[in-house]
RNA sequence: GGCGCAGUAGCUCAGUUGGUUAGAGUGCCAGCCUGUCACGCUGGAUGUCGAGGGUUCGAGCCCCUUCUGCGUCGCCA
């Protein structure tokens, strides 16, 4: 074959001011218009496509490979940058003023035809997409998420390094812990029967770089859940994780805040506000039904519980009476809703416990609704000013115990807000929700289990609570919402064994598995752990969120599916006999059975 | 573990009440074509109807089982 010839540009990059220019090229042929006489083809790299033009005058060896160019073939072309004739301008694209005129090429690769078009808007089966990865990934839009990704991780490297963080690796063979995801295991070779972990976050790892005086940390971290996946989580993901030393909730909420705006603004000149609107969790439940709301949009839930308590419809009335919460929202302008439509969203409220959607259509002539003649006129009154309904709205209830009752008010709250098109996807609307609870009663286990992760510092002020009222202490923790998706969280960690070893004994582990699980840490906590905190933002979301995907598999270069296989590889696979024997997982003995 | 959707040509899909040889668009191959840019025109080839079993004279279609992908609930400190 014959040398490649040194590229001086890319495809994408060429402009009308290169006219003249005698240029090399490299690429992918994305497409190829044979007119007989004459030649096109647009030539791909990662910065976009170019028109190549052969003449048959001009070389003829030239013009004859051109004619047995195929889609994705790999080309080195040399030619010369020209103006394209009048009126064949093409507006459609960036080099679209101009085309290169081909004075030789050379075949460096040939390609089958691949399973799919190598285009943006593809509508490809993904399971295709992943089996050939490095085809997706030649398309323009994956070439941007990667593009966006590499800039984001950059952009975060860069301000921390100027804010005195230091980048530090921290393990992937852990020790397991019992707390939390299902952790992936890693049999040991050397100590039979043993295991380590990979870690579910370096949660452990930066909290004794605090006591080791690292002051700032932090870390571009893989983190491994064994967990059932979802459109938003992958079993191997990433965060941008952080911990600082003598620092305040408040400071790390302001660091964070500055980090977003400057990242944001460096990868996507988008001008982020600072500060971000804070919300209790009470205040963030109450009004908007979770913990993690979006507040693109109004359509807060409204309390109706003392109204309802009197009422007739004693569904409602048990409830209120009861001390669940009678709750509703005003799909403003959906009055127009259809029985049929009602049914849908009382199936929708159903898949987060709700028994039931009641619901009044407010019409000029009146009320439209089954559950009207239960209440009294003044009832109904006091309803509608509370809830401010008006002609063409559509009044919804859910009545059930709070946090089911949240839960589905707040889904149902975000999803007439899409139906209803009240969200603007330009947005990036922050937020911080704190004052997190410190556990939740798990009425499977019967324990209590920590919030966010038992390193967490309970409320100074709310200490004294714990022996007695688990349920009602407040954590020094806080997450960090976008658009209705969590980012990131952290909080104030406990840096004092005695106060660790007692939220861990209320959430049920024993003393002698804290101390076998977790010895090093209340160790460590004995040698001057200076007061410490931190957050961990998810980055793949980040990412989705900036990229307008759906998926963060849409921002992971190699993601798996569903069921956590890799179409590409096909891993996870069977390995060898003679590896599990060396690992101890299986002996000849059960081989034999 | 539960619920829902999908699987038919390389790709995206259609396929009627169960009825002869399973179609369309696109891609692919061949020929023609000097200004196209989803080039055009002419012709051609291409099927494990995801897999297994069952019902039936007859199954892409009905029934059972199962695999795979996607969404979602549970789960995810």
């Amino acid at each position: 074959m014959e040398a490649m010839m040194k590229r001086t540009n890319y495809c994408g990059n060429l402009r009308a001011g290169d006219e003249g220019k005698e240029v090399v090229l490299c690429g992918w042929v994305m497409r190829r218009r044979d007119h007989g006489g004459l030649i096109f083809i647009d030539l791909r790299d990662r910065e976009g496509l170019v028109q190549v033009v052969f003449d048959p005058n001009l070389d003829a060896d030239t013009f004859t490979a051109a004619e047995a160019a195929r889609n994705e073939y790999v080309l080195n072309i040399q030619g010369v940058v020209r103006r394209r004739l009048d009126g064949a301008d093409n507006p459609n694209l960036a080099t679209g003023e101009i085309e290169v005129l081909c004075h030789k090429m050379i075949i460096l690769n040939k390609s089958k035809t691949p399973p799919f078009y190598i285009e943006d808007g593809v509508n490809v089966d993904e399971m295709l997409r992943l089996r050939y990865r490095y085809l997706d990934l030649r398309r323009p839009e994956m070439q941007e998420a990667l593009r966006l990704r590499h800039k984001v991780t950059i952009a975060m490297r860069h301000f921390l390094d100027a804010e005195g963080f230091s980048e530090i690796e921290t393990p992937m063979l852990c020790k397991s812990s019992p707390e939390g995801a299902r952790d992936y295991l890693v049999p040991s070779r050397v100590h039979p029967g043993e295991f380590y972990a990979l870690p579910q976050s370096p949660q452990l790892f930066k909290q004794i770089l605090m006591v080791s005086g690292v002051d700032r940390y932090f870390q571009i971290a893989r983190c491994f859940r064994d967990e059932d996946l979802r459109a938003d989580r992958q079993p191997e993901f990433t965060q941008l994780d952080m911990e600082m030393s003598f620092i305040s909730e408040e400071d790390i909420r302001d660091l964070c805040e500055r980090l977003l705006q400057y990242v944001f603004k460096e990868t996507m000149n988008v001008d982020v506000a600072l500060p971000f609107p804070t919300l209790s969790w009470e205040e963030a439940m109450n009004r908007f039904g979770s913990d993690k709301p979006d507040l693109r949009f109004g359509m807060e839930l409204v309390d109706i519980a003392d109204i309802c308590q009197q009422s007739e419809f004693t569904t409602f009335a048990s409830v209120a009476q009861k001390g669940g919460w009678v709750r509703g929202i005003n799909a403003k302008g959906c009055g127009t809703y259809s029985r049929r439509t009602m049914d849908d969203l009382k199936d929708f409220v159903a898949i987060y416990g709700a028994k039931g959607l009641a619901y009044i259509g407010v019409e000029e002539d009146g009320l439209k609704s089954p559950i009207a003649k239960f209440f009294t006129e003044e009832q109904l009154q006091a309803i509608c000013e509370r809830m401010d309904a008006q002609p063409g709205d559509m009044l919804m209830f859910v009545a059930a115990d709070m946090p089911i009752c949240a839960d589905a008010l707040g889904h149902l709250r975000s999803e007439i807000a899409k139906r209803e098109g009240l969200i603007d996807e330009n947005e990036f609307n922050f937020s911080w929700v704190v004052d997190f609870p410190m556990m939740e009663w798990d009425s499977e286990d019967k324990r209590w289990k920590a919030v966010h992760h038992p390193f967490t510092a309970p409320k100074d002020e709310d200490i004294a609570l714990l022996a007695d009222n688990p349920g009602d202490v407040k954590a020094k923790a806080y997450d960090c919402v976008l658009n209705g998706c969590e980012l990131g969280g952290g909080s104030i960690r406990i840096h004092q064994r005695d106060v660790q070893e007692k939220i861990f004994s209320l959430l049920g582990i024993s003393e002698e598995e804290s101390k076998e699980k977790f010895g090093y840490l209340l160790d460590a906590f004995e040698y001057g752990t200076p007061p410490h905190g931190g957050l961990a933002f998810g980055l793949d979301r980040m990412i989705m969120l900036m990229g307008n995907k759906d998926s963060i598999r849409d921002v992971i270069a190699f993601p798996k599916t569903q069921s956590a296989t890799d179409m590409m590889t096909q891993a996870p696979g069977p390995v060898e006999l003679k590896q599990l024997l060396e690992l101890h997982i299986q002996t000849i003995k059960q081989e034999k059975k």
